[in-house]
DNA sequence: GTCACTAGTGGAAGCGCTTCCAGTTCCACT
DNA sequence: AGTGGAACTGGAAGCGCTTCCACTAGTGAC
């Protein structure tokens, strides 16, 4: 099971090109012609193709990287602190999705974290060092420092979200405003006409932007809004803000929150208090994750595509990687509200 | 914004050990040799790092890498679709932690998921290729194919949870057994005599252990065990077996779900069918995830140390790149029972 | 003073690949 | 038959780094 050896050096050595041009009669050059889609005969493509096959070639990465001077890698940069990460299924979505999509492209997605005792400098390393042909990146938080730094870095950069300075960044996000408008619209619709908002804290551009849908739903249908409760995006938010809300008066008689995980909070805080949704309190949720249908009672919520948001940002790096050019941006993907039990 | 330029060209490029080592009057061998702890006289080496600050340098990994026939990069394999990945908090936590500490450790963790169409053979040819020093493998499900390929591939592989074949391969895991003891102790605790079993396939290693202590745990008591409902992890699966459950005669008067979202399904079945737990029905669930405090009643449940358990992995793979053995194995930890409303 | 020796250094080779360049062949034309 | 060009090919350079090797200059021991 183990070598004792020195690192890396006991492994049988996967075969080179020039082996592979060898068994097929070429020269080396021609090899990597006939397998890179360059000039070569047909006869001569089919040879070192099935020579490659034969010997099991797999191009080094590291080679190919340093003679074309492009790394088929990307960087997903979440400038989060990795435990934050998988409390948030809105990243890890992100995250697998993208990944998977940049390894169906042929790019190796590599995760960039924040190094918790030194938020930026870790990240600009990396960037700076050549590593990578572009980064994705997923931030909610308002961050000028790794904006500036990635600028400077002059790595093509793709957002998910709209990037908070409104910058020249290429990015996709969902229709948040839309989705807010159509959940306070649905809770307006129900006679509701107490809407409290529960939402995330307003340095990240979701939370301003669901919060401006909540806002303009009311404003349309001339109703006073009720209270913005800022918090996080978090089921420990809901539960205190609930508690808060709980003890208004008048009373708030619907919870918007601009979360699952904030809706389940509330809802568990209305339990708690013998109330329950949508009787006493309507409640509509934001992301229809998994949670929505793992609570009682399920939770009305507006779905956004994560799965598609992830997809369009990879494909717009990809994209970009492969024509030099940027495809249409930004991309506003719809959301839709999923009536469910809660309101 | 957009260079129109060729892909991966009109980036300023970083500098290389070559100006170091001209800005700091030495060869670039010296400067080599100063930088990554080789033989220097403490005035060359300080002179160099000071150049090498100076310029920002940021050595090349491709460059390296081909030089030293490393790649200071480990696979991070989770052979399952990634559709599935983020509907499971366990692979998600598991994924960032594991990311983090390769990226802590200066290895950088590359993720290999599994390609729908092809399972194996893209996996095969990335572990083949060269392109990593090792293997850190989350797999649930039994694959012997997969196994055999990893042997085959002769790369430093770190299972996280007991592979299934019970091969020779290195691994980190909870303490399946004692958490589902533990959990199945306290129903009885309850005075609950009935207790049912919501499990997963039983062609993961995480299903048989829990299920082996849940029976231990009766046999030690004198109790006779209540039925195994064999499904997977998922709420859906939780909600469909409960509705078998309470159809039966007697009806359990204790639910033991093997992991949190079996849980949270459960408690939904009950609560629609108007029960109540723990006071119809006690439920312990496993995991100890975001769900577990999502929900109402909060989950009693099995904490799992996933965080740690992922860093063990990784510290297992670290160690063995770094000193050519590997670190004691299995490693074992514990679970804890965290004992809140369901239970 | 000479002799090993060690510590420090620069030159050069080479990791596996791409790509420029010059050379060869072969064809369709004058 | 002679030409220009296209299609293909091999040689060689070079990407940025590590590392082997030969070399120089110091050290202490004799």
């Amino acid at each position: 099971m183990s070598d004792a050896s020195t690192p890396g050096s006991a492994r049988p050595r996967p075969a080179t090109l020039d082996e592979v041009a060898r068994a097929a009669g070429v020269s080396r050059s021609t090899a990597s012609r006939a397998l890179t889609g360059g000039v070569a005969s047909a006869a001569t493509a089919q040879a070192v193709r099935r020579a490659a096959q034969e010997l099991g070639f797999v191009p080094n990465r590291a080679a190919r990287g340093l003679a074309r001077n492009c790394t088929d890698a990307i960087a997903l940069v979440i400038p989060e602190t990795p435990s934050f990460i998988f409390y948030d299924p809105f990243l890890a979505i992100v995250t697998s999705t993208v990944s998977a999509a940049c390894w169906k492209a042929g790019l190796q997605p590599m995760m960039v974290l924040m190094d918790p005792d030194d938020p930026v400098h870790t990240i600009e390393r990396f960037l700076h060092s050549g590593n990578v042909d572009g980064a994705i990146v997923a931030s909610f938080h308002h961050s000028l420092q790794l904006e500036q730094l990635l600028t400077a870095a002059a790595l093509p950069t793709v957002f998910i979200g709209r990037p908070p300075a409104g910058g020249d960044f290429p990015y996709v996000d969902v229709d948040n405003r839309a989705g807010a408008r159509s959940a306070t619209e649905h809770l307006l619709g129900l006679g509701r006409r107490r809407i409290a908002c529960l939402g995330g804290a307003l340095d990240m551009t979701a939370a301003v932007d669901r919060r401006a849908g909540f806002l303009e739903a009311h404003r349309q249908a001339g109703v006073e809004p009720g209270p913005y409760l800022e918090g996080s995006f978090t089921a420990r938010s809901g539960l205190e803000s609930v508690g808060r809300l709980l003890r208004m008066d008048p009373r708030p008689d619907a919870i918007f929150a601009q979360s699952d995980a904030l809706a389940a909070g509330a809802i568990q805080g209305l339990t708690a208090a013998g109330l329950t949704a949508p009787d006493d309190l309507a409640v509509v949720g934001f992301d229809d994750f998994a949670t929505a249908t793992e609570i009682f009672p399920n939770l009305t919520t507006v779905a956004q595509p994560v799965v598609e948001l992830a997809q369009a940002a990879a494909d717009l790096m990809v994209g970009h990687l492969k024509t030099g050019q940027w495809g249409a941006w930004p991309q506003i993907l719809p959301t839709r509200l999923v009536v469910r039990q809660s309101a």
